[in-house]
DNA sequence: AGTCTAGTGTTAAATTGTAACAGTTGCAAT
DNA sequence: ATTGCAACTGTTACAATTTAACACTAGACT
């Protein structure tokens, strides 16, 4: 799915799970969102915000933030804590989901998975000692397929 | 262990454990580096670097961040991405392990587990799509047992 | 003593992220 | 169709965080 993917249609059918989601939300779509939704899925490679502002129209940086705030919160996009980048969620339709991330250090690929069993052995071994989980965030810094 | 601890036992055995961790190393435990470990496990609480700098006698941040950097390869600190903060390790003398730390929201303190069965999940799942797992982190947001 | 490496001190700057606030737009209720 | 509201925008300016660079020093080893 990472590389080997037409990634044309895999972004055109994240755009259209985007759209639909927005409007079970309420929320609208806008112009900035779109866009920086588009450059986030330009490829599957990390992308921070600097990176991004370079490829905006409008490179005031407030305009950025503001939408990728919005299109985290709305479970579009993952921010990768460990790099401050961001990157296109394969999963958004699962609105809670925790992702698997998987970034290779050489090309700067993410791939993600969804770690059904392992996430429930965390939770479970954090509520024994009394912590209620409430986000979890799992990130693999490595090298993929490719690049070996 | 977080928050019932003796913490200054607990706060003295972890300098010994740095010590001889550095000494085996072949790194010097300097001045600097002792006060940035101090400061961190002052408590349980995680530290943002400008939380540190508060702290040193030297508030010049290259100082600080030359510290942190050494502690953090050393494996003595966490980087907690998350937060963008670090915390004292819990299992220095395992060079290699993957804490899992959980963070409270609520009193910012922060306990850490070794979580090896799910992390072997983790890592074989990512392995069965080619990717060969370097550095894993496992961070996980909610409350603890006392801020229920 | 000579030299090599790791660590320091210092200045200054790049990078990254926010506050604040006036203006505008889409939309719904009257 | 007006009015009113909430969401979104544009813009300025700033704050916070992190790094580059470089000359200097202390300790370790011949
Ligand atoms: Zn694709
Ligand atoms: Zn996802
Ligand atoms: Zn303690
Ligand atoms: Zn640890």
């Amino acid at each position: 799915m990472t590389k080997n993917c037409n990634h044309n249609l895999c972004k055109s059918s994240a755009l259209l799970a985007a759209e639909k989601i927005c409007e079970q939300l309420g929320a609208r779509f806008t112009q900035h969102r779109r866009r920086v939704f588009e450059i986030v899925w330009q490829s599957h490679k990390a992308m921070s915000a600097a990176d991004i502002m370079i490829e905006m129209d409008n490179k005031q940086p407030p305009i950025t933030y503001r939408a990728l705030d919005f299109l985290k919160s709305a479970g579009l996009i993952h921010h990768i804590t460990s790099l401050n980048a961001y990157i296109g969620c394969m999963h958004a339709k699962n609105p809670d989901h925790v992702g698997q991330l998987l970034i290779c250090t050489k090309c700067n690929n993410v791939a993600e998975l969804e770690p059904k069993e392992a996430v429930k052995e965390l939770i479970e071994q954090a509520k024994q000692q009394g912590f209620s989980t409430q986000i979890t965030h799992i990130e693999m810094l490595g090298t993929c397929n490719e690049c070996e």
